[in-house]
Parts: C-alpha cells; sequence; structure tokens
RNA sequence: GCGCCCGUAGCUCAGCUGGAUAGAGCAACAGCCUUCUAAGCUGUGGGUCGAACGUUCGAAUCGUUCCGGGCGUACCA
C-alpha cells in the first residue's frame, strides 16, 4: 500500500479531468506542519505546460479539492504549493485496512520476480574479515531484504578472490609458519603476510594433519597449502558472517568456477574474436581507449596470465548469463577506480550495462580517545569482525552502519559505542516497540476478558483514532511505511529505513508519554487504540527484521 | 596531472533527488517517575549549508571554477 501514491493518484485525477493533462502529482509531506500534512508542487509543474501562472492553477485546483471527502484544510502558498491535511475518515479507513491486511499490504512488486544479483563483502581469502566488511555486509543484507520486499528474485553472492598472486603469497606464508612449527628455521620475508593469523592457520593445520606435509617437495607443498590455506580461511569467514547473522546464497569461486572452468578464457577469445583487443608491450588488452577509457587494459600479461581485470569481466559476463537480468555490486572503496573500466568492459561485450551497479561502500575511520586509528594490513593493525563482535552487540553496530549513507565515510568512535552504547539510537527504537509489547503483557495479566476480545475482534473501522495530535502522528508515520521502503529499495539506501524508524520511534514514545491507553474508560477507543499500538509494532518487527536486527520483546 | 567520495550546529550525521522559516542524536541548560518499562517525554540555546559565480519563480541539492580532507590512478587482487 503506497499512501502517497493514493493520494497523488487521486490528485492526478481531478488534474486529468480538469485540463486534460496525464500528469502524475509529487506528494511529499510538509515542512511547515500548520499548513499542511502533505503538499504537492503540482501547480507549478502545470505552469509551462499550460502558460498560466501556478497560483491560477492552484486555485483551480483546489475548487475541486475543498470537496474531496479525502481532504481537509485545503490551501495554497505562494508561489503555488497546494498544501492538505489528510481527512480524519480517510487516515482511520487507511489505518484500518492497513492493519487488516498488514501481510499483503506492505509487499510491492515492481521487481515482478526478476533475477537480480547482489554480490558483497568479497573479501579475498588470505585473512579474517575487518569492519569494511562489516559494513558491506550489513549493508548488503538490508539490501537484498529490500529488494525482494519490492519484488525481486535476490540471490546473495560472494565472491572468493582465490587466483593470483595474492592467494599464492599467503598459502606460502602458512606454510613457512607450518615449516616453522615443525622447528625448521625460516627466514620470513618481508613481502609475505605478517600477522599473528598465519601462525593459528598454520596451527589448525598441524592440528588437523599433523607432519603430513613436512616430507613433500616444495612444489608439492605449495599447492597443498593453497587449498588448506584458503579453505580455513574461508571457514573462519563463514563462520563471522554467520554469527554476525549474514548468509550468503553463492560463495563463488574464481579459481574453480572461472579459471578452471574456462572461462576466462573463453572470454578472452570473445574479444578476440569480436576485434575488441590490441597487443601493446607484449600483452593483449581490451582496446577500450576508443570507448572512453583513459588507457587500454591489460588482459592477458605478457607472461601468458590472465589479469584480474579479464577475470572480472568473464565473472560478470557469467553473471548475465546465468540469467541474472540485474547486477549489484557493492566494492570497498579502493576500487572505485575500476567501476568505469568494467562498464566499459561490459558495453563493449554488448552486455546490459544499465541493469549493472556498483555502490561503494566507503572506508570506516576508527577513532580511539579522538584519535584516528589507520588500518593498515601489513601491519596488523586491522580491526576485524570477530573483534567488533566481541566488543559491541551485533545490533549495535548494523545500525550504526545502517544509519549512514553508504557512500560516504565513517567515523565509527570505539569508546562511544562501547562506554554510551546506553544511548544508542537501536535501542531507542527497540525500547519503543519492547514498551508496546509490554502494554499487552500488561493488558493479559489485568484484563484478560479484553485482552481475548482484543485477539479476535475484526476492525471494521477505528474511527475513534485521530483524536489526539500525538496520535494522529503516530498514524500518518504508520501508513506511509510502504511508501518508505519504495524509496529506500529503489534508490539502493537502507539508511532511509534506520530514518524513518527513529520518527516512528519518537512518535510512538510521545504518544506513550501522553495517552495512557490501559486507562481509557471507553472500550471501543481503548480497542481502536490497542489496534494502533499493535499496527505500529509489526511496522517496527517487520522494518528491523529487513535491516537483520531483532526486536525484542523485554528490554 | 587525472578520476571517485566527502565538506551542513561544539561532535556524529539526515535532508524524501529543485521547494517554503535547513532537521535529528550526542554534548549543555531547565522541568516531568505513588499512574501501561525514565533505555522515555516536554522545553531552551546553538547555522553566512567550505567559497564565489551561473542556471530559474525557487539552490544545501543542478553546472563551472576555486579551497580543504580522504582514497585511487599496476602486466596486484
Amino acid at each position: 500500500m503506497l499512501f502517497k501514491e493514493i493520494i497523488s493518484e487521486k490528485i492526478s485525477a481531478i488534474i486529468n479531468d480538469l485540463f486534460s493533462i496525464d500528469v502524475s502529482a509529487h506528494i511529499e509531506q510538509s515542512k511547515l506542519e500548520k499548513v499542511g500534512d502533505f503538499s504537492t508542487n503540482i501547480a507549478m509543474i502545470l505552469a509551462g505546460k499550460l502558460k498560466t501562472k501556478p497560483l491560477d492553477i492552484a486555485n483551480k485546483i483546489i475548487e475541486r479539492l475543498e470537496n474531496a471527502d479525502f481532504l481537509e484544510n485545503v490551501n495554497v502558498t505562494n508561489p503555488g504549493f497546494i498544501n492538505f491535511h489528510v481527512s480524519k475518515k480517510f487516515l482511520n479507513e487507511t489505518l484500518c485496512k492497513f492493519y487488516n491486511n498488514f501481510e499483503q499490504l506492505i509487499k510491492i512488486n515492481i521487481g515482478e520476480n526478476k533475477k537480480y544479483n547482489i554480490e558483497f563483502v568479497s573479501a579475498n581469502p588470505t585473512g579474517p574479515l575487518n569492519v569494511v566488511n562489516a559494513r558491506a555486509a550489513s549493508t548488503g543484507a538490508a539490501l537484498a531484504n529490500l529488494l525482494k520486499r519490492i519484488g525481486y528474485d535476490v540471490t546473495k553472492e560472494f565472491y572468493i578472490n582465490d587466483a593470483g598472486n595474492q592467494i599464492e603469497i599467503f598459502a606460502n606464508s602458512v606454510r613457512l609458519r607450518y615449516l616453522e612449527l615443525f622447528g625448521e628455521k625460516i627466514d620470513f620475508p618481508p613481502d609475505h603476510y605478517q600477522g599473528e593469523y598465519v601462525i593459528e592457520i598454520a596451527k589448525e593445520i598441524k592440528k588437523r594433519r599433523a607432519d603430513k606435509y613436512i616430507n613433500l617437495s616444495e612444489t608439492e607443498q605449495r599447492a597443498a597449502f593453497k587449498d588448506l590455506a584458503k579453505n580455513i580461511v574461508l571457514e573462519w569467514q563463514k563462520s563471522s558472517l554467520k554469527d554476525y547473522g549474514v548468509e550468503f546464497d553463492v560463495w563463488y569461486s574464481e579459481y574453480d568456477n572461472l579459471h578452471q572452468t574456462g572461462k576466462v578464457m573463453q572470454t578472452l577469445e570473445y574479444l578476440k574474436n569480436n576485434n575488441l583487443t590490441i597487443e601493446e608491450d607484449g600483452a593483449i588488452c581490451l582496446n577500450s581507449k576508443k570507448s572512453g577509457d583513459d588507457k587500454n587494459r591489460a588482459l592477458l600479461k605478457s607472461n601468458g596470465i590472465p589479469t584480474y581485470f579479464l577475470a572480472d569481466l568473464a565473472y560478470h559476463r557469467d553473471k548475465f548469463e546465468r540469467g541474472f537480468e540485474y547486477i549489484l555490486d557493492l566494492w570497498g572503496p579502493d576500487h572505485h577506480g575500476h567501476i568505469k573500466r568494467t562498464e566499459i568492459g561490459l558495453k563493449m561485450m554488448n552486455l546490459n550495462v544499465n541493469n549493472f551497479k556498483v555502490m561503494i561502500i566507503q572506508q570506516v575511520n576508527f577513532i580511539d580517545n579522538g584519535e584516528h586509528l589507520k588500518m593498515s594490513k601489513r601491519k596488523g593493525q586491522i580491526i576485524t569482525l570477530n573483534e567488533l563482535m566481541a566488543d559491541i552487540p551485533n545490533d549495535v553496530s548494523k545500525f550504526f552502519f545502517l544509519m549512514r549513507n553508504s557512500d560516504s565515510h565513517l567515523d565509527f568512535d570505539i569508546q562511544l559505542a562501547k562506554t554510551e552504547s546506553q544511548e544508542n539510537p537501536v535501542y531507542y527504537v527497540q525500547y519503543a516497540n519492547a514498551r508496546i509489547k509490554s502494554i499487552f503483557r500488561k493488558l493479559e495479566e489485568e484484563d484478560a476478558r479484553l485482552f481475548q476480545t482484543f485477539k479476535s475482534y475484526k476492525f471494521d473501522n477505528l474511527d475513534k483514532l485521530s483524536a489526539d495530535e500525538s496520535e494522529r502522528e503516530l498514524m500518518k508515520i504508520i501508513v506511509i511505511y510502504t511508501d518508505e521502503i519504495k524509496g529506500a529499495a529503489l534508490n539502493l539506501q537502507p539508511h532511509r529505513i534506520t530514518n524513518y524508524l527513529r520518527k516512528l520511534a519518537a512518535a510512538f514514545h510521545s504518544y506513550y508519554n501522553k495517552i495512557s491507553i490501559l486507562s481509557e474508560n471507553d472500550e471501543q477507543t481503548k480497542l481502536q487504540r490497542l489496534a494502533l499500538i499493535d499496527c505500529a509494532s509489526k511496522v517496527f518487527v517487520d522494518a528491523l527484521k529487513i535491516l537483520n536486527i531483532s526486536a525484542p520483546e523485554k528490554m
């Protein structure tokens, strides 16, 4: 149920009738509470088309709106805004309908069940997940839920970069640490992975396989350790993500699914056959400069090894071939330079680049005692997802990540998150819902008869509501819930949902303080108010679920 | 040099894609618990939206040029 669109359609129909013009009136929430709940700038839009003053048009429109039963207090302000309140009757009826058919009405079918692939986290399998990965995880999972909600068939995918140099160096780092455990004296190379966790992995391998590998040749060892090390890291990553409440449908291995299957080379052949490549200094490059790139990008190094870029093109080609109509990638901040070249590459392969979108999940700066901590993999100074989970409850960090627009840098104040977690906004939201649940518990205890009546009551209308200003405010926020979902999903901005939740919680807390529901004497009024807060609770639970955040019934 | 992101209250950030007198939280100050959970509510103070031009009825939002911060700019992944 899209409340604003219902109003928009009604107003558009009137305009069509008046001027024979087919337009869609944009409805927005009024900033000036006194003049109206909502306003539309449609008269200004029409002014150009009709070559008439906006005020004249607005006045003509409101003659008709004044008689409409869904609005009241319609007025016009300069330079041509039409402001209105929704009528008590309309608001009450809409809320009643929403409450009675909540499960159906929160769904919107924009996606038409089309296949949508969202790829996120995709950390290298060379170490534990860090905090940017956590931000990507919570953002990606919330986006997936939002896209599902508006009707897409969504697949969550994790791309494992298990081909190339980094994984070789990593595997060798683990191999050397393993040999150290058996007393071999190793001169550990400075360009290898220095982190403590490398030793942990070596110990884990020793625990599982004992000395099975020490007598193999170096070549055999290197081959074996590539899989051993990678698999343990993947186990770790999967288990951390599971603890964080984020799970993937597909784990896609660059090595197994692209290189081993020949898809990388097939993509190269395809590009060659279509005259899209050019040789430069012994390397084979994509002739991308012609299509607007700054330079031609290497596909095959002069030593004959495919580049990451070629594999990435093959990967995205494969996504389309697997039948995905929409592709969304969440990349880290250091990858923004790749967006343009990837788009150009896909376009050159005649893939539908319009349905391909990359979102950058910006970096997370940690502030500890007022100082910025620089994260560096080499120095081993990196905050892992596990450390984050140990220090800060998942609900808190997720809400924190989802409060901000994901393409802006985020300052995460560790002390604040730890010591003042009591005042964290997520508790403010969860507390509102817990209070509602508490009211129902109290009701069940003190008036079991009314509690039963409520549970089996069929609400034909909610005509006792909209009485108090704070009550009306709460209702208004509830009925636009689905509009907010739609906006957040289409714009890929889950942070709109956190903002909405804070507004809803504020409206509820305010209402709670003003109106004592259980001490109301009129039974009809009491029942309807219970329906209102029950409806609010449904919205809290549903929206928090979209964000993968819990909704405790007691706090 | 070029490219991407950011610059809004003391701090952290919103701002519905061009609308009205720019909003929240934290911090500060003053009130509200014998009454459904005070993790709450009510009120006060705090701003040349980094700067300047431009586009038009109208700009925090769009364009250009600067200034400042971050990141990238590999035959690494």
